[in-house]
DNA sequence: ACCACTCCATACGCTAGAGTATGGTAAATA
DNA sequence: TATTTACCATACTCTAGCGTATGGAGTGGT
């Protein structure tokens, strides 16, 4: 499942020739790394090992591949939500799942963190409306099943996307504690109780 | 006092001739509105009515203006701090003055806001590394005045800042509740109400 | 064998933006 | 009054990056 966002085709070393997915695969990698912003052409080329020639016979410009990348990519979140969020009948434990989520399947995650980044960004700035907006209704669902009523679980459902995308923020600045540290453990209990009352 | 920002010399309108404190302070009013990327020499020039020419006479280049403007932010801020935080007595009423301070002294929220979303620059990620920090210890000291000991106040303090920081993060997104409505002042207490126990 | 279509390389043009070189003008100073 | 000095304009160069034009190599169909 962690393969699907990183290969196109289930036979793929076999292939000589690239295709588009190819491309938007490579195109969210560096995203990753190193924001939307370096998504050039002609180093994304250099980096496959091919030419803008090859490029520009599978997109007609540079804002398509960003297009069909993010929407790739936006595919495998909703997909992501559902299996690790839709499948636990607790809300309480589905809510700590997504605290907890933050550490695994990093390439989709330092995809998102990078496309926070850059929410000024035409064709980012819906997706990422999308995107809050559908994992914030899950949350709020689970608040509403734990017992509150609708404007209270919406609120709770803010105050914890937004203590996650602060968190987010923090690990930019590298001023997040390490995922595999104590101090992060500690901090995630001390968040998971202030947040999700008993 | 938030004219400090705005105005470099007492005098301005006498002058028919440019200061650096001028180029750095157009350089913020940029910043606050389309981001540090947007800062260009040219396009600064043209904003002010000169041209590159006198840029390159207070500047040797763009690295050093943005390097000035942000130390200027960064002052400023600083005082901020100091002015609506410290002189507040009550712990309590200090946290809850920190996140209603997030309405007023607009350019100086929009350049932090901005410069969040800039997080990879070389320039600016020292800069975001030190604000967190001094806010973090004012929050972390307001509540161990509340009572909590060093590492829960802590921990408090960081979950505190990270619902700051992902209220910014919607708001970019153009998710967050308008600063003037009902709703947002019914998050705002819900906020103060999770994160401030009695 | 020839054609056509797919895929890619090479070589170009174009723009934005950083930085340089140099010359001009007005005010201050000798 | 002559001449620095401070400040700015003009006219360049140079680079990165998008996009285009065109040609060539491989591959399947007929």
């Amino acid at each position: 499942m962690g393969r699907a966002l990183l290969q196109t085709t289930s036979i793929k070393k076999e292939r000589s020739t690239l295709s588009a997915g190819d491309w938007e695969q490579k195109a969210l990698e560096v995203i990753a790394e190193q924001g939307i912003r370096a998504v050039a052409v002609e180093s994304l080329a250099r980096r496959i090992g091919v030419t803008k020639g090859s490029f520009y016979w599978h997109f007609p410009n540079r804002e398509a591949l960003l297009e069909q990348s993010l929407l790739r990519w936006e595919k495998h979140d909703q997909d992501n939500l559902r299996v690790s969020l839709g499948e636990i009948s607790d809300p309480r434990e589905r809510l700590r799942s997504f605290f907890r989520r933050t550490g695994r399947e990093k390439l989709t995650h330092n995809v998102y963190s990078a496309l926070c980044s850059a929410s000024d960004h035409p064709q980012v700035e819906p997706l990422l409306e999308r995107v809050a907006e559908r994992r914030m209704k899950h949350i709020q669902a689970a608040y509403r099943e734990i017992g509150f009523e609708d404007a209270e679980a919406g609120h709770r459902a803010r105050l914890t996307y937004s203590t996650y995308l602060g968190f987010l923020q923090l690990q930019r600045q590298h001023q997040a504690p390490n995922l595999s540290s104590e101090e992060f453990e500690a901090y995630m209990t001390h968040v998971i109780e202030t947040l999700i009352p008993a």
